[in-house]
Order: structure tokens, then C-alpha cells, then sequence
RNA sequence: GGAGAGGUGUCCGAGUGGUCGAAGGAAACGGUCUUGAAAACCGUCGUGCCGGCAACGGUACCGUGGGUUCGAAUCCCACCCUCUCCGCCA
């Protein structure tokens, strides 16, 4: 959540800024509420010393009828005017909740997702002198991809990968995990950017696919449950990205000053319900509610937030480039970008079957809006506490990235060539 | 699933209902000593909120939420989590 005393100071700010968001946000009654609140909680502070004080004053011996008579009568004074907070606190934090986190004044002003800006295309597109198949198309005669059998067993958007798809996942697996643990390529794009960040490499991990729900809603990432899945008899989510367990790993910690930053790559099944997207993408893997990614998070102190944030985005052209995908970079607008979210950008790769570039990559900076509520903080070496900031940012959605390489790696012949940096985790084959 | 133990500050750990924001230790930071470092010694050392330019003052926080009491880390209730043993199972 966004800070109450930054509120209480740029009102209107954060009013222009939410609606640019795209959110509708009542700073004047959020606001009336605070001050409400302030008044009550004055009161009760001062009825609370009194109370102290001649508890204190008593120590170990036994209190008068007048004193059991007083406090008594500042106990039910007390009862009353917390019994009022409570009541505004109902209405005060829903309200302070509702407030996005606010766009950097870099990101492009829209209304809707038509309005994101396309900063930078790369890559030749294929050129096929036939006309390309979309990847389920090709997946079929190989029999890597049975979304039937899936049906029966988990219905629709599952599927069974099969065969050279399997080992085609693993090898993409290993290069990020190779390249994101290279310390040599992190300090290159370092130093390629202009960017004032270590060159600490990321470390590999594993997190749980679930997480509990006070958690999940501290991470400002708990969408509703049309979309996420939820298992009630245990109060357990299914994470919809291994981000959501990875952003909440530090959860309630003071962390000191030298650990920064924390730069993990995160392997993890996601878990999505696609409500409202029925019709949508429902040939191939493009889509589905179950499928693997490779997800990058960092936290970092303030001062190099930002500069995580582009080092996530550059890694993640250096991945497109190294298999040799057509992409465009998107700065998302702001009604785009997530309410966390401080910037947000997209990498959409090209999908010649499609004839479109389509999400397969987004880059998240939160600033220290997550941090906040999920208390992570900073204990500077002068002392001073201070919450982290944010970054999560894709590797690759391998699903999606599959389906890519297939369109964009396809030849005459029906058969798929292997980009050339995944054939040394294939055993040197060349196609599919 | 059955039985038991426990959740206290950055960490470990003590805490008879009143003098407890909380002993003691470690870590960290500052200093003395030293050619330098270590050791030793001295000092500082939780977080949020409210007020204040500040010094500082007030208040809350001992898993979470209720309750008892003039007064709760300490007593009662519910819940959550962790650990150990048994059972089951990768």
C-alpha cells in the first residue's frame, strides 16, 4: 500500500495519479477518515496514560475504591472510543488499500492496453516461403502436445507435453539458469546500460506453488478468486507466478544493509483459472491454466530499485536475443501496469502464424508499495530502518516461449529447428 | 491422523498479574588499548503511530483475535504456525 503520510502531503497528486491509473480513489473521504481516526486515537492514548499511571503508580500494593472506581470509569471511556476506531478503521483501510501504487513519471499516459508504447523492435522477422503453421499445428504430427487426453482428465486448457517438447523445456531451463548464474554476462549488461548495480549473479530457487492467504494479500498480487485458485479446506492459494512466493519469502523480516541485493531466478508451475477468456487463445499451449516459468525477483535498497528494474528488462531482451526471437519492447501505459506497480514493461515476441507480437515477458517494479505491507525492511549499517524495494520480471514462460520457437524455428518439411544456444543441453541436435 | 512441546527484540534466550519495552548473551555500530588486526575493556543499540524544528514526550507491540482485571508478556478462551515422536506416504 501507498504510505498515509505521502497521501495526507500530495492529495491531489495522488488523486491525478490513480485516475491515470485508471482508478477512481476518495482521498477526500480517505482523508476525513484519517483525521477522524487521529482524533479518536489522541483521545485514547491520553485516557491510556492516565490508565498506565496509576497502575504504575500502585506497583505491588492493593488499589483504593477510588482507584478501582476510576479506573473502571476509564476503562468503559476507553470501550467507547475504540469500539469508534474500529468502526473507521473498517472504512479507512479498504479505502487507503484501494490506492495504486504511483507510475513513474516516465510511463506513458493511457486509458487502456491500446496505448502502451512500443519502445524498440529487434530481431528479422522469419521469412517462409510457404505459409507457417501455428505451433499446435506442428506440435501434432510429433505428438508433443495432447490437450484431449488432458481434457478428460483436467478439462479444458491442460495439456500432456510430450517427447522432444519435454527435453526442449529442460534445455531452456538450464541455459537461464546457466546465464542468469553467470556473473561475467550480469556485469556485461551492467556495464552495456550504464547501470549502478552489483553484479551479484542470481541464485536458483525452488519455492512452494501455494501460499497462505494473509501473505498473498500483503503482496498486493492476490487477485480475486475468479482468476486464482483457491483451496479452501486447507487456506491455500495456488500461486499464479512463482513471483507471488518469492515477493512474500521475507515476509515480517529486517534484513541488513550488506545482503542487497537479493537476486533469485524462481522455477515454478503457475496456476491460473482464465475466467473471462473463454474463447481466447484456446488452440496449443498459448493459454492454459497450468504452466511452467522461470521468474526473476530481486529486493534491493531504494537507490538501486530502479536500476534492478532495467538490469530485469535487459537481461530479459539478452534471453529473447540469445535464442534469436523477433520481439518488440512495450512500456506499458498506465492503465496497463499493475496496481503495484511503479513501471511495468513487456517483451512480445513474435508469433508469425499469429502474424502478431504477443506477451511472453513483463517486468515489474513495485517500488516499496509491496514492501510495506508485507514489512520487509532494510537495517542500514548507520541504523536507520527502511523498506525494500521490488522487482520481479519473467525469464521465460516456457510454455509461451515454446510455442514461439516452434513458429518462428519451423521449416518446410513440418520439422522445428533448435535455436543453436539450447542444442549443447540437447546433445548437440539440431532439430526437432 | 494420534500424542506431546513451543511461539518473546537482528539472532539466541530469561521472565512470581503491578517497579517489563522487557534480564543475560551474540551480532552490529562508536571508542580505549595496539605499528595494524584480534582479544580485552567502555559506550550505543527494537519497531510502528501521534505531537514537536529538535532535544524529547506520549502510546502501542512479547504468534493472531477475543476475554478477565483498577492493572496482562504473565490468567482464561478460540484460532494460526513451528518442532518432536508414532502412523501413513513420495
Amino acid at each position: 500500500m501507498l504510505d498515509i503520510q505521502f497521501i495526507r502531503d500530495n492529495p491531489d497528486f495522488v488523486t491525478e495519479k490513480s485516475a491515470q491509473k485508471g482508478y477512481q480513489v476518495d482521498v477526500r473521504q480517505l482523508l476525513e477518515l484519517d483525521g477522524e481516526r487521529k482524533t479518536r486515537l489522541t483521545q485514547i492514548e491520553e485516557l491510556r496514560r492516565r490508565r498506565n499511571e496509576q497502575a504504575n503508580s500502585l506497583k505491588a500494593s492493593r488499589p483504593s475504591e477510588e482507584q478501582i472506581a476510576n479506573g473502571k470509569q476509564l476503562k468503559e471511556e476507553l470501550a467507547i472510543l475504540e469500539a469508534d476506531v474500529t468502526s473507521i478503521e473498517e472504512k479507512f483501510y479498504p479505502l487507503l488499500k484501494a490506492i495504486p501504487n504511483m507510475p513513474l513519471d516516465n510511463v506513458p499516459l493511457g486509458k487502456t492496453e491500446d496505448e502502451n508504447v512500443v519502445s524498440k523492435q529487434m530481431g528479422d522477422k522469419p521469412a517462409f516461403n510457404f505459409t507457417p503453421k501455428h505451433h499446435h499445428e506442428l506440435a501434432e504430427p510429433k505428438d508433443l502436445i495432447d490437450k484431449e487426453r488432458a481434457a478428460k482428465i483436467a478439462g479444458s486448457r491442460f495439456a500432456y507435453l510430450k517427447g522432444d517438447l519435454v527435453l526442449l523445456q529442460f534445455a531452456i531451463i538450464q541455459f537461464v539458469m546457466q546465464t542468469l548464474g553467470d556473473e561475467s554476462i550480469i556485469q556485461m549488461l551492467i556495464t552495456k546500460n550504464n547501470l549502478s548495480v552489483s553484479s551479484k549473479p542470481f541464485r536458483p530457487i525452488l519455492p512452494p506453488a501455494m501460499l497462505r492467504t494473509e501473505p498473498y494479500i500483503a503482496s498486493a498480487r492476490l487477485n480475486a478468486e475468479e482468476v486464482t485458485y483457491k483451496l479452501d479446506q486447507d487456506d491455500l492459494w495456488l500461486n499464479a507466478s512463482a513471483e507471488h512466493t518469492l515477493c512474500t519469502m521475507y515476509w515480517n523480516e529486517v534484513l541488513p544493509e550488506d545482503v542487497f541485493p537479493i537476486r533469485y531466478i524462481g522455477y515454478s508451475t503457475s496456476f491460473r483459472r482464465e475466467a473471462g477468456t473463454y474463447g481466447k487463445d484456446t488452440e496449443g499451449i498459448f493459454r492454459m491454466h497450468q504452466f511452467d516459468k522461470l521468474e526473476m525477483e530481486v529486493f534491493s535498497t531504494p537507490e538501486t530499485g530502479h536500476d534492478e528494474h532495467l538490469l530485469m528488462v535487459a537481461i530479459q531482451e539478452y534471453l529473447v536475443q540469445q535464442i534469436e526471437l523477433p520481439y518488440q519492447l512495450l512500456q506499458k501505459c498506465t492503465a496497463d501496469i499493475g496496481k503495484p506497480n511503479a513501471v511495468g514493461v513487456d517483451i512480445e515476441t513474435w508469433f508469425p502464424a499469429q502474424d502478431a507480437y504477443r506477451e511472453t515477458h513483463t517486468a515489474d517494479y513495485m517500488t516499496d508499495y509491496q514492501a510495506r505491507d508485507l514489512k520487509i525492511r532494510i537495517k542500514r549499517n548507520s541504523g536507520e530502518t527502511e523498506l525494500v524495494h521490488t522487482n520481479d520480471a519473467t525469464a521465460f514462460a516456457l510454455g509461451r516461449i515454446m510455442a514461439a520457437i516452434m513458429e518462428n524455428y519451423q521449416t518446410a518439411d513440418g520439422s522445428i529447428t533448435i535455436p543453436a544456444v539450447l542444442r549443447p543441453y540437447m546433445g548437440g541436435r539440431t532439430s526437432l
